[in-house]
RNA sequence: GGUGGAGUGGCCGAGAGGCGAGGCAACGGCCUGCAAAGCCGUCUACACGGGUUCAAAUCCCGUCUCCACCUCCA
């Protein structure tokens, strides 16, 4: 089956062929290191690792995928200036707020993450091509910025589809040493007021990066030349992967055959922004609700819709995901800890779906399908029905990276936690089993006791056709 | 002004000419000592106005509303 894929580039669906056989290269832009991350900020890291997964798994293809960590732009000097703190250092404190915020969520490491920083004299080879080719030029000023010359440039628009003199210039926009307002600075130069740390020698002055240079330069160094997926979020689309695209094709280099974008979290209706981050940033949301709700909930729409979040949002979400491990609690017991298998057989419908420019809402309806399927599976007794069932439901959220028995959400089936979990078992175990002997005896009022006792202490037991069976819930269910 | 996208049942959210996606919530039933879970059923929706068609949420024309981007935003 072809995977089919949305080219924001060419506005249109398209298969998706590897420029070399079994293998992928894939870039995305996002990581943000000016501030701690809301989950808006981590919805692209979410999606394009569906996108990873699915390629891995569906598709056999091995990926190289590279995160950019731009730590270093205006808006990390402006803060780091305001608070005192140094920009390296805030910086790299925001990169470990991320990287651990993606790790809540599940997101698979990727293959590495380089940084701007790391990458000046890339970026100054790139700059030298352009220079040379009549595409760039030192600031008229002295001011030691390096501008592309989209005046230069034909194609300049080609990715967000617009056209150089429909373009509004920014009122901010500072023409002076700009052939054209809309130029803009692949290279910064050194600034008196700017600290000392911030600024690399170069054949054209000390100065720093331009926004858009690293992504080209890190792209071009770990991926090639040319190279097969480049995602980000739609806000990227222009100026940001429009200018890449630009100054890597005037340098003579193909660049991203495919463009992905994905959309927003909204807060009614407005993109999330600063006044509502602080509240919605992983690690106060896992107060109240377990990574995996969150996960599900940036996972479950399609990746290039908004997701609306409201207040109530992540407890539907987490209802969807107790039905979903409920089953596999029920169908699998005794399996505490179940990555997905290669060896099981992905359904049809699902593959189908996530061919289709990896339409996640319906294949998460194929998913609840065969949750309703194992679930009645097991009213009628028939556990390897059941179980079988279950196999296949754990490869398919385990594509979607929401599978409730990944390793991911448990911590692995050794360590401290098993331990404490074992000891908790054979404590409620002796509860569980005084409880039913009270029932056996028609004794209710004790029973009630020790289950309501039970449920007051967080553990909430539900009885089965199997016997009672306890999880651990918190003191808020 | 330009570019891209959206408006679907109580809520979220798919679909893109013809079989009621799915989830959440609510209500009724089955099951259960009770509960939880599960299962069955109910709630038959597509911004508005025209048009095309045997058939339109889906195509066409027009209108309204909303969101995003237009040079350092996931």
């Amino acid at each position: 089956m072809t995977l089919r894929l949305y080219d924001t580039a060419t506005r249109e669906l398209r298969d998706f062929e590897p420029l070399t056989p079994g293998r992928v290269g894939m870039y995305i832009c996002g990581l943000t290191t000016q501030g701690a991350p809301h989950i808006g900020h981590l919805r692209f890291a979410v999606a394009f690792d569906v996108l990873r997964r699915w390629l891995v798994r569906g598709h056999g293809l091995e990926v190289t995928l590279v995160r950019n960590v731009t730590d270093i732009d205006d808006k990390i000097l402006r803060r780091a200036a305001d608070t005192g703190e140094p920009w390296w250092a805030l910086s790299y404190r925001n990169e470990r707020l991320t990287s651990q915020a993606l790790d809540t969520l599940g997101v698979l490491p990727a293959t590495y993450e380089p940084r701007a920083t790391g990458h000046i004299p890339e970026m100054v080879e790139l700059i030298e091509l352009l220079v040379d080719a009549g595409h760039a030029y030192p600031a008229q000023d002295g001011s030691g910025d390096v501008y592309f010359d989209v005046r230069s440039w034909s194609r300049y628009g080609e990715l967000s589809n617009q056209d150089l003199d429909d373009m509004v210039a920014a009122d901010d926009a500072d023409p002076r040493g700009k052939r054209d307002p809309r130029d803009f600075a692949l290279w910064k130069g050194a600034k008196g007021e700017e600290p000392a740390t911030a600024s690399w020698p170069t054949p054209f002055g000390r100065g720093r990066p331009g926004w858009h240079l690293e992504c080209s330069a890190m792209a071009r160094k770990y991926l090639g030349d040319t190279f097969d997926i480049h995602g980000g979020g739609i806000d990227l689309r222009f100026p940001h992967h429009e200018n890449e695209q630009a100054q890597s094709r005037a340098a003579g280099l193909d660049f991203a055959r495919l463009w992905m974008h994905n959309g927003w979290v909204t807060v009614q209706g407005e993109k999330m922004g600063k006044s509502l981050g602080n509240a919605l940033e992983v690690s106060v949301l896992t107060q109240e609700h377990s990574p995996l709700t969150i996960r599900y909930f940036l996972t479950a729409a399609h990746y290039r819709s908004t997701i609306e979040y409201h207040p109530g949002s992540l407890d539907e979400a987490e209802s969807a995901v107790e039905r979903i491990e409920g089953f596999l609690r029920r169908a699998l017991p005794g399996v505490s800890v179940l990555d997905g298998d290669v060896e099981v057989e992905i359904p049809h419908d699902f593959a189908e779906a996530m061919n289709d420019d990896l339409s996640v809402a319906s294949a998460l309806a194929a998913v609840h399908d065969l949750v309703r399927a194992g679930n009645i599976a097991l009213d009628e007794g028939d556990d390897e029905e059941a179980a079988d069932i279950a196999h296949r439901v754990v490869a398919m959220t385990d594509v979607l990276g929401i599978n409730p028995l990944a390793s991911a959400w448990t911590g692995g089936p050794s360590g401290d936690d098993a331990q404490l979990h074992a000891a908790l078992d054979a404590l409620v175990r002796l509860q569980i089993e005084t409880r039913e002997q009270a029932r056996a005896a028609r004794d209710f009022e004790t029973a009630d006791r020790i289950r309501d006792a039970l449920t007051e202490a967080g553990i909430s037991v539900a009885d089965t056709a199997g016997g009672a069976r306890w999880t651990l819930t918190g003191k808020d269910s």
